[in-house]
DNA sequence: GACTAAAAACATACCGATTGGTATGTTTCG
DNA sequence: CGAAACATACCAATCGGTATGTTTTTAGTC
């Protein structure tokens, strides 16, 4: 009824997009599926986005905007050592990756793997977001390596970035075999893996 | 101009279906693709698939029938040790993973991921070629546990399972930062991981 | 082995539905 | 008022799929 409704329905729109594709892929996913998800029209729709391909960028941003703050503000970030931190994201994702399918799959990656020849763009704006998040972990993975005092074999931006890859593998090892049990197994694997290069054994 | 004709015909749109799907994704590519890639027609088409989805499930069976010898023919086959053997398999995948993108990528994998909501039919086929696959390693997995008189915090089929969450999420990632060199620093750390499981450092 | 009939393989032309996108409004609000 | 936000109606293109052929193999019979 006043300013704000002019931002919500960009919002809604997004938040449609970020659900829709989510679930049912990029390509399955067509304007008007988005149009009548939020209520609105083509003609909304049209106003707000150059195109299709425009709101699959702004949605990969989108996914940022929602998912930072979801970790910035997780309960692990106020444990005391870096390596408890970057353990505690692992439980975390494990943790999210109890629930059904579509809540606890990435969109990114998602995207970035099913466009990434046909709409280059999208795949770009997908990737920054997945190399964005890592990137959050880099700093608390070489302060914890700093502080162990060891030499390891990989970078913390290398290590980073494998997290993220176990974890989109285990997503699709979520689709895979129907249930997210895999998915939380392999997390697991990921954790012990950190457990053994920080030497650490102990839960 | 024989008999030989008649299968090679469905043969081609497998192939093609193989080679598309992998770049471009299952929605993106169209039946009419596929009928101009193989230089057949719609009736060709539709006289060997009841339709696309049948394809899809088609395609996904063909590609355990091209990837199966593949890895059964692969040099690592002939190490001695269980163990050499699993590590070899991680060998191999890396150095396959030095191709191009569209050349290393997973077909059963990105479909898994794209169709999982919209056609199941397809994503359950493409998750048996996943899980088959994983099939293939448990068993010298299990004999390297055996054989290293250690215990697991781990089954091998968990463990093998794992490895294609790895190698999935890694295609992923090569997709996301445009390059194959995250893909094989994050199957290093892979290996890394069970060289640590197995207390093997050496190389 | 020649002839034939049916069945499998393939081609051509087309269809209805849906797609992303546009043109042209009307409403809302600063 | 004027610009941004939204709605309605429509379009050309493309999609998967079908109907109807024509060609090629295969199988059976004499």
């Amino acid at each position: 009824m006043q300013t704000l409704k002019q931002h919500s329905s960009k919002r809604k729109i997004l938040d449609a997009a970020v659900k829709l594709i989510r679930t049912k892929g990029y390509a399955a996913t067509s304007v008007d599926d988005l149009c009548e998800e939020t209520g609105l029209t083509k003609g909304s729709f049209f106003h707000h986005f150059k195109g299709k391909e425009d709101l699959g960028i702004a949605a990969a941003e989108h996914w940022t905007a929602i998912t930072a703050p979801l970790f910035k503000g997780a309960p692990y970030q106020n444990l005391e050592t870096p390596l408890a931190r970057v353990l505690g994201y692992v439980d975390f994702r494990k943790s999210i990756a109890q629930g059904t399918l579509p809540e606890f799959t990435c969109l990114a990656g998602t995207m970035v793997q099913e466009v990434h020849t046909s709409h280059p763009a999208i795949a770009q704006a997908g990737g920054a977001a997945i190399t964005g998040h890592a990137a959050t972990l880099v700093a608390d993975i070489q302060a914890a390596m700093e502080e162990s005092g060891r030499t390891f074999p990989c970078t913390a931006q290398s290590l980073a970035l494998h997290t993220q890859a176990v974890l989109q593998g285990a997503f699709i090892l979520a689709k895979a075999t129907g249930g997210p049990d895999a998915a939380a197994d392999s997390i697991s694997h990921l954790r012990r893996y950190i457990e053994l290069l920080f030497d650490q054994t102990e839960e």
